[in-house]
DNA sequence: CCCCCCCC
């Protein structure tokens, strides 16, 4: 992952300096000190290099692995002392951004003659000039165009498209629309299309490591800020891991499930989850136990963004959650969720991966999918009875795509009686609706189905490519064969 | 700390 550096910083550290909580590079470590355990830091700011105590307190930083060569860290408390007429950078406090990285430029030994000339630390790390940001179009929450809509999707401006190798960038440039060969894409904010094509001239890459999380204005000047609750860093999800102490995520709420109650032998209690998106792609998934239930719950929304910070982060347990990230959020009354307001159009609302219907076959009960295709037909909701006695709401539609192949998608609970019945309305007026489905689940009772999760998301004509070559295909005579690989073909009205 | 994701 690209990071920056900042510049001069081992130069500003000598001058005195001690407020920039510089991003620093460890380029080596080691284990000195008689009389008590003291390791010993060579950091670098990518052109100087510098040795640094590291303060005995973080020994455990070393110990248990959350710092090591090559290691991108954010020194919180330093300061630098003259120690047997050398100067050395004592290190009180740091966060580690990124644990491996390779070595970042070409740093030398820092020198007095140096310390002289220094000129003032820039403060790289609270702006950045590149980036692209803050687009000011209203956050829709959706994709799906009202019922009234015809069907008929608007194709986005292909200008706005990246179709071309574009992985530099990693799909942080928010007008870049990767649709290179892996299938993979990341559905753009709707506002990404309507927003000038700018940054695609390899100048506007932004760092993965963000400015400093700045808290609202309203818990601002709240007395004095102790020194240790100093704005946390926006980090990517992909870097979080539990051995860091402080940090902030930025992200955008891509799934939420339902407020579920509970009671085994450790008593009873309620529980909820989110998904979370960053702008570097990085997922991972939030939960929240009873009075975190209640302090959060009513906040967290699909589609929006939020700072948060100050989590617990779990393994993720993998049998019950498919995002690509090893831990999992816990939040705890102490954690901090605030709504950013302005729309970021460089958080994509979705990533996708849509796979063939005609993959499924033989795809393995349970896996997740996403499918995108024209919806068919649609069955009326129906009340189910669960084994454990609630009721729940069930409808069932059948979605066809360019694979010849249809596929049975069993809508539940809330699903049903949202985009189930928008797409009810649209067949019932012969309308053939694009439905793009993400995180649908497996199963093979009798054939192959797919079904929501609490973490699967509907797209209603949504304004994707995909969408667009499906509605082609099915306009040119796609509209009359496939072939259904789930256990009853749902004749429908085509 | 949950862990349900349902039905035939």
């Amino acid at each position: 992952m690209p990071v920056n550096l900042t510049p001069n910083a081992i130069a500003a550290i000598n001058g005195g300096d001690v407020n920039s909580k510089p991003l620093v590079q460890v380029l080596d470590i080691k284990l000195i000190g008689s009389t008590q355990e003291r390791y010993r830091l060579l950091i670098s700011d990518s052109a100087a290099s510098q040795h640094a105590m590291l303060a005995t307190q973080l020994n455990d930083r070393v110990k248990t692995g959350a710092v090591k060569k090559g290691s991108v860290v954010q020194l919180i408390d330093y300061i630098c002392s003259t120690v047997q007429n050398r100067k050395i950078i004592v290190v009180l406090n740091m966060e580690t951004i990124l644990l491996d990285c390779e070595i970042i430029g070409n740093p030398k030994m820092f020198t007095e003659s140096e310390s002289t000339a220094q000129k003032p630390m820039p403060n790289a790390n609270l702006g950045n000039p590149m980036r692209v940001n803050n687009f000011s179009t209203p956050n829709s929450g959706n994709y799906s165009t009202p019922t009234s809509n015809s069907g008929a999707f608007r194709a986005p401006n292909s200008s706005t498209f990246n179709t071309s190798n574009s992985g530099t960038f990693g799909g942080q440039n928010p007008s870049t629309f990767n649709t290179s060969n892996s299938g993979t894409y990341r559905a753009p904010n709707p506002s990404t299309f309507k927003a000038p094509n700018v940054g695609n001239d390899g100048q506007s890459f932004r760092p993965t490591v963000q400015p400093p999380y700045q808290p609202p204005p309203n818990y601002r000047n709240h007395g004095p800020i102790l020194k240790n609750e100093a704005a946390a860093r926006i980090i990517p999800i992909a870097a979080l891991n539990p051995y860091q102490g402080r940090w902030a995520i930025k992200a955008r709420v891509t799934a939420k499930g339902d407020l579920r109650r509970y009671n085994n032998a450790r008593g009873d209690g309620k529980v909820f989850s989110f998904d979370l998106l960053d702008s570097d792609g990085g997922e991972i998934r939030v939960t929240c136990f009873n009075a975190v239930v209640d302090r959060f719950y009513d906040t967290i929304e699909v589609g929006k963004v939020y700072l948060i910070s100050k989590g617990s982060l779990k393994p993720a347990r993998k049998d019950f959650n498919h995002l690509k990230n090893e831990w999992e959020i816990f939040l705890e009354t102490t954690s901090t969720v605030d709504l950013c307001p302005e729309e970021d159009g460089s958080i994509p609302r979705q990533q996708f991966s849509f796979r063939p219907i005609s993959d499924i076959e033989n795809a393995e009960n349970n896996s997740i999918f996403d499918v995108i295709g024209i919806v068919m037909s649609v069955n009326p909701s129906v009340p189910i009875m669960r084994k454990n006695g609630m009721e729940t709401q069930r409808r069932i539609l059948n979605l066809k795509d360019k694979s010849g192949r249809s596929i049975e998608v069993t809508l539940w609970g809330e699903f049903c009686n949202k985009e189930g019945q928008k797409l009810q309305e649209m067949v019932d007026v012969g309308i053939f609706p694009v439905l793009a489905v993400k995180a649908g689940k497996v199963n093979d009772f009798s054939g192959k189905s797919i079904g929501t999760i609490s973490s699967s998301q509907l797209f209603i004509n949504p304004e994707f490519p995909e969408a667009h070559d499906l509605q082609e295909w099915f306009d040119r005579g796609g509209k009359n064969a496939s072939v259904s690989i789930s256990r009853e073909f749902t004749a429908g009205v085509f």
